[in-house]
DNA sequence: CGATCCGTTGAGGTGCGTCAACGGGAGTGG
DNA sequence: CCACTCCCGTTGACGCACCTCAACGGATCG
């Protein structure tokens, strides 16, 4: 795969893949964060997912983008022209096994989403939002705790379906609650897990 | 794929899958309606999605099933074992292919969800949710126009994250604007699909 | 040292949830 | 044939979780 990729940098907040652009790229994240999302005609904007490290941007079987994607902190990406990666498909079984799996991951994970946008009190969407990134930091051989919390406010609402308001006022009475302590750096110390998960489920 | 597949009835109701059980088989719909779903551990539920004629269901890359499904009318279903069809899988490359095309449109879809339930407002969903039965229902080779609506009320207000009363009341109000029209056996006629259009884009 | 962005906090409003009542259709049993 | 129950959809009254609007302080950057 080396053979078809080049390497390309992009900054904080300067986009990635547009909504309706030609999908002729696909991307794997090697470092730092984006954030991948879409837009009403109005502006209201749901995030559906944040990619780090490891993560895929830009497999579709579309020709077009169906969202958009921008660098939430300065990012490393390493780039394939989409046609020759399925040219390459063609000879690798075996990757295009390992994307069915990444896709069936996926899946799995748009579910969780769909039950946390769809039926989670605010309190419960940010405990498990908390705990996805723990679990995620984790699966990369990351410290599960603290977890780095990159992102802004602004965009956890819109991963989260609320507001700004929302999430700061959640966040904060979960400190006071003891369950979290924010640390330097946009980090967030999980002091007592259990709890959290506890209040991710609503009981 | 006809050598490994069984032939399985449903009625409606009855679980087809569960969530956490082994995921020992696959499916595919060859006659009526599915939902699949997750549960809090209250008893709220978030509907996925429903499945129609030709749609998948189980195909995970976990032992376990990460969701339910059961029948939303009378179903008829081709069952796979998992075991058999992976073996399948590593002689038909093309097979796996289709698979992750299948995968990528469901990630999109799923996409097209969190927008809706994170963002969009109750008349706004009940919009997008008739035009996704109509376009569904076209690419199936069926009429987009009437549609059918088999699922009761509340399962379509779990699909969307609203309750019974909110789908009810907006349905009324969808039906005395006259941009929809109720006919017999649970089928809807969108008598103007401009102005649903504009509705569930928020304009 | 102004300008901008971000996070926080407060006050007040509202869209949708909750609770309750009612009516119609389907099934069941006498 | 009616009486009864159950389930579903509808409608109304009311409440509340979250949104909206606003103000303010700290950090960063020219």
């Amino acid at each position: 795969m080396a053979r078809i990729a080049t390497s390309v940098d992009s900054e904080v907040g300067r986009p990635v893949v547009s909504e309706g652009e030609p999908a002729d790229h696909v991307f794997n994240v090697i470092s730092g964060w984006l954030k991948v999302f879409k837009l009403l005609s109005d502006g209201r904007r749901q995030i559906t997912g944040f990619l780090a490290p490891g993560d895929f941007l830009g497999l579709t079987h579309n020709d077009t983008y169906a969202y958009s994607a921008e660098a939430v902190t300065p990012v490393g990406l390493c780039r394939f022209p989409r046609k020759k990666l399925e040219a390459l498909l063609e000879e690798l079984p075996d990757l295009e096994h390992r994307l069915l799996s990444r896709a069936s991951h996926e899946i799995a994970a748009a579910q969780d989403q769909m039950l946390l946008l769809g039926r989670k009190t605010a309190t419960e969407k940010i405990a498990s939002f908390l705990l996805l990134l723990s679990r995620r930091a984790a699966d990369r051989g990351q410290p599960e705790n603290p977890i780095e919390l990159p992102m802004s406010r602004n965009d956890i609402g819109d991963f989260l379906g609320l507001t700004t308001e929302t999430v700061s006022r959640t966040v904060t009475q979960l400190k006071t609650k003891q369950v979290i302590k924010l640390l330097e750096g946009h980090r967030v110390q999980l002091t007592d897990v259990d709890r959290l998960r506890r209040l991710s489920e609503g009981e």
